[in-house]
DNA sequence: TCGGTTCCCCTTTTT
DNA sequence: GGGGAACCGA
């Protein structure tokens, strides 16, 4: 029982009250983590059995951290717990109970790509405009139904949806809905919102299943309450219905997924939903100094939406948080460099004590470049994961096939890749009849030859060869355990010898991911002994729900750790750089338009620096390269919200006019590989990229001071159809100007670079007219 | 039907 | 600056 000793009152009293609900209101860095181990780990002392647990998280990361945990304290029993993502324990769920919901035990899990793939051929098939019905679009509307529980037959039901669609000029969203979800249902395909969605079906509709899973979960601990969205509210609402040992632990002020449909209202309905609830509130910090913890609090206060706490740390004071200003994105990216590179020599700490983290993920880049030069070992975390790249999703759609042949997208992934003369008339037609006939593309091209579709007698071959070669890797599944089926599938496919054959370092680096996903497999086939354990089916149901791939433990581990602050959640390290603190950037260009959404990007910062325990640095440049080509930057305002009594400025320069030097073009430290790419593509193509470079530099160099003798013209008058000289966009007509000062947006049609969405308030224009 | 080139969009954030 | 889809000529 000694582990009980090691927390505070309130920490304890969270462990201990196992019966009955509880909610914890865990402050950063309180010991959340912590609480919820120790809880389980009590519930278990106490006698209860590890398969009636149930604890809920939300990212894979968090998931492993905690079973690891647990297993420290009781050891091999921690394994019974039912302990994994929202989606992870669902999807198995759902496979053990798929024919209470007519689906197939095999079913496919169609990730964000496959789905929006998807969404953009019904588009096509009902022949609407591709750029009105974007993908995007249309993927977050039906996401965000199904988060609501809304299905399509509601959806199209329901006034403020549809009249919120037409408005937007896209009435048929609901038909693409409807049609989507018949399509993935051919496909014995669910995505990621279905995993919840049909949780909640079989669970409403199915009162003996539903009763199954009260039983046996008789004690639930969902992490990150404040996450949930209404589908995974319901989920768990009604299977704590019956003992109500129901342990939620969260933090409204790290709420950052509202875009996900995370609503804040799941807290207050707790109260609501159990009246005679038990409160704790965790507020000491054990993780950051003072200076820390003080300034985080002085930035959330600014937010109105929050429930009262006070979090307060015993820690030293510490230092103050620096601030740094860079003309670049290059040279932010050397400053945080530099200044690992420093700390690591001066204070002997260890690279794996730093992250740099950030808003996008994109920005990860000019990070990189720098860590790169200094040979500071990193790891970037998220971003496109190994399983997202195309020859990775390639072999893996040939694995899909075999294990579900119905499933539309990779079937269409693989039928004529390689190459092998089934072309896109070909497979519209199939499409087309697949439609007609209400089935999967599959059942069309098994019966090719009876159905007259109008696909000539030699391309009915090649699609009957093709189905053959199917079906003998489907055989072969069977028989074969993972790594066996995956390696024959990779030869006999041509994938492998199409990518041989490929000598660019392009094709070579995708050459080495596959050889790289087989390894993966291979060690998958050697975890297990039978047969059964080590299928391409369980390999693909384990392999579906993960983002990262984060098995690679064999790399060393003393690296710099670099990811977006979303996926620093739950995370902490001693010294914390947060970068690109820039208006439009962190706050998003796209939450800037309500309160809500700022207070949303607030948290976030609030996130951000609380996991640092030692030392916070914050950065942002005056001028960065987005989407290509360098874009004036002002300081964040999150900058300003933070007590100016905890933060220092450092005016220290980093690299001395980096792009006067011409360090662009030196690259003493760029990476063989990088190298390779550039130099073994033709010379006209290098001299392009040179001239690229060149003219951007002048540009860079002409553009600092000229910004000084541009003349700004008071907006407040600023009229649709005005001509304006912007000082980079250059000669323009406004077109329309939305939204109330000072938040007014305008859109301006550009005669050098087309239209551009400008917000007026920092937007440097100039009246011509 | 194929392969190369152009064009377009992209940038929130994750399961 | 880059990836992927559309487009176009052979």
């Amino acid at each position: 029982m000694s582990y009980l000793d090691t927390l505070n009152e309130e920490q304890r009293k969270a462990v201990e009250h196992t019966e009955g609900p509880v909610m914890v209101i865990a402050g950063a860095g309180s010991g959340k983590t912590r609480v919820l181990t120790y809880r389980i780990a009590h519930l278990i002392d106490k006698g209860v059995d590890p398969f009636n647990i149930l604890a809920l998280t939300f990212t894979n990361k968090s998931a492993k951290e905690m079973k690891d945990r647990i297993t420290k304290i009781i050891g091999g029993e921690a394994k019974n717990v039912w302990m994994g993502t929202f989606h992870s324990v669902f999807a198995r769920i759902l496979r053990s109970e798929a024919e209470h919901i007519n689906y197939p035990q095999n079913f496919t899990i169609y990730d964000t790509q496959d789905s929006k793939n998807l969404i953009r051929q019904i588009v096509r098939d009902l022949g609407l405009d591709e750029k009105l019905y974007k993908a995007n679009i249309i993927y977050n509307r039906i996401s965000s139904a199904k988060n609501g529980l809304i299905g399509p037959k509601a959806y199209q039901e329901n006034a403020e949806i549809t009249s919120n669609d037409e408005s937007g000029g896209r009435p048929k969203t609901g038909e693409i809905y409807a049609m989507y979800n018949r399509r993935c249902f051919k496909s014995h395909a669910m995505d990621f919102d279905d995993l919840l969605f049909k949780t909640n079906l079989l669970l409403h509709k199915k009162p003996n299943i539903l009763l199954k899973y009260q039983n046996k979960f008789k004690y639930i601990l969902v992490d990150e309450y404040q996450d949930t969205n209404h589908s995974q509210y319901s989920i768990v609402k009604s299977m704590a219905a019956r003992f109500e040992n129901i342990c939620v632990v969260g933090d409204d002020a790290q709420s950052i997924y509202s875009f996900r449909g995370a609503n804040i209202q799941n807290i207050l309905n707790y109260k609501k939903d159990y009246p005679d609830f038990k409160l704790i509130k965790l507020e000491q910090n054990y993780r950051s100094t003072q200076n820390i913890v003080n300034a985080a609090n002085s930035i959330i206060k600014k937010n109105q939406d929050q429930i009262s706490k006070e979090i307060w740390t015993d820690n030293n004071e510490g230092s103050k948080i620096m601030v740094k200003m860079s003309l670049t994105d290059n040279e932010e990216g050397h400053g945080v460099a530099n200044s690992i590179y420093d700390t690591n020599l001066r204070e002997q700490v260890r690279f794996n004590e730093f992250a740099i983290l950030y808003r996008t993920n994109a920005q990860s880049r000019s990070m990189e470049e720098a860590l790169r030069r200094l040979n500071i070992a990193y790891r970037v975390y998220g971003g496109l994961s190994f399983y997202q790249r195309k020859e990775v999703k390639d072999l893996m759609a040939y694995f899909r096939m075999c294990i579900n042949p119905n499933d539309e997208e990779a079937l269409k992934r693989v039928i004529n890749y390689p190459a092998r003369g089934i072309g896109k008339t070909s497979i519209d037609k199939v499409i087309i009849a697949a439609n007609e006939y209400d089935k999967s593309l599959w059942q069309i091209l098994l019966h090719i030859n009876k159905l007259d579709i109008g696909i000539n007698a030699g391309t009915r071959g090649k699609i009957t060869d093709f189905v053959n070669l199917i079906k003998t890797f489907s055989l072969k599944s069977e028989v074969e355990d993972a790594f066996q089926l995956g390696n024959h599938i990779a030869k006999s496919s041509g994938l492998l010898k199409d990518l041989y054959n490929d000598r660019t370092p392009e094709g070579l680096s995708k050459h080495e991911n596959i050889q790289e996903l087989l390894n993966g497999i291979k060690d998958f086939t050697e975890q297990n002994e039978e047969l059964d354990k080590k299928t391409m089916g369980i390999f693909l149901q384990d392999v579906a729900l993960l983002t990262d791939a984060d098995n690679d433990d064999k790399e060393p581990k003393d690296r710099v750790s670099l990811m977006t602050i979303h996926s620093a959640k739950g995370l902490e390290f001693p010294y914390v750089y947060i970068v690109g603190l820039e208006e439009s950037l962190f706050p998003s260009q796209m939450a800037m338009n309500s309160r809500s959404e700022l207070e949303e990007e607030r948290r976030l910062f609030y996130v951000a620096i609380t996991r640092a325990e030692k030392r916070a640095h914050l950065s942002y440049a005056t001028s960065r390269y987005r989407w290509g080509s360098l874009v004036h930057c002002e300081p964040s305002r999150f900058i300003d919200e933070i007590d100016s009594q905890y933060i220092e400025q450092d005016f220290s320069r980093s690299s001395r006019s980096p792009i006067i030097k011409g360090e662009r073009f030196a690259k003493p430290a760029l990476p063989a590989k990088k190298l390779e790419k550039k130099t073994t593509k033709d010379f006209s193509s290098n001299a392009t990229v040179l001239n690229k470079k060149l003219t951007r530099v002048q540009q860079a160099i002409k553009g600092a001071p000229a910004k000084e003798l541009f003349e700004e013209s008071d907006l407040t008058d600023l009229k649709a159809g005005m001509i304006v000289d912007h000082e980079r966009f250059g000669r323009g007509q406004v077109l329309t100007l939305e939204g109330d000062y000072p938040n007014t947006k305008a859109s301006v049609s550009f005669d050098e670079v087309g239209k551009k969405q400008l917000l007026l308030k920092f937007a440097k224009l100039r009246i011509l007219n």
